[in-house]
DNA sequence: TAAGAATATTCTATATTGCGAATATACACA
DNA sequence: TGTGTATATTCGCAATATAGAATATTCTTA
């Protein structure tokens, strides 16, 4: 596989690296929902809300569709999902680990 | 699901948000490699392959092994390969969006 | 047209990431 | 022990990402 080919998946997990975008995909996951709503839902900053959505968009995760006042966001491709669920179960199986991890996300997330 | 396990989510998926990891764990979808051949088959810096290692290591997503001079390394859970699996799908049902993004990834990868 | 609501964008400060160069560490074997 | 090979770590710099504040834009409705 080429070089290419890498960087853009690589621009899609960027995009699910943050874990206000996984909270957003994740409300998204059962319909369209306003941008308004989400925000309520996720209890951020309109503005913070509004970044994220413009990398999600930018990557052509989410899809957006304008009514009246409001933009209502929906995920543009299920299989998008699909790799939540597959998580899920990376997750799952690596309790173990994944809850030493917690800890030591909890205190820092970087490696360094 | 609480912010703690959206934030390790996000964590694995960052560790997954760069070309050259992408790269290391496809060169170990078929079994342990040494750090050396890793770095022959990617052509990467030794310094530069083994930062991304230890990014990989501290996301517990590779087990490494010493034998004697060499350090070989594996992908820990075999469920990372189907998320890797699944992205290839998602690329493939969204040919159309991707080349486009191929196109602007190439140019800069960024929002801004 | 004016005011208000919903959303997006810009700006600024700060934190994080990624790279190569240099250095350190660990092991093998003469 | 000394030398070479394999790997890891540290450092400094440039690039990028994130957050909130301020501002702009678009639409609705009085």
């Amino acid at each position: 596989m080429q070089e290419k080919l890498r960087t853009y998946k690589a621009s899609i997990f960027q995009a699910l690296s943050h874990p206000t975008r996984i909270a957003i995909l994740e409300v998204l996951r059962d319909g369209e929902l306003s941008a308004r709503s989400i925000q309520e839902k996720l209890g951020v900053e309109q503005a913070n809300l509004s970044q994220h959505l413009a990398i999600l968009r930018s990557r052509q995760i989410v899809a957006n569709r304008k009514d009246g006042n409001q933009v209502f966001y929906s995920i543009r491709n299920p299989v998008l999902l699909e790799v939540l669920d597959v998580m899920r179960r990376y997750f799952q199986t690596n309790l173990a680990d994944a809850i030493q991890m917690l800890e030591e996300v909890e205190c820092e997330a970087s490696v360094r």
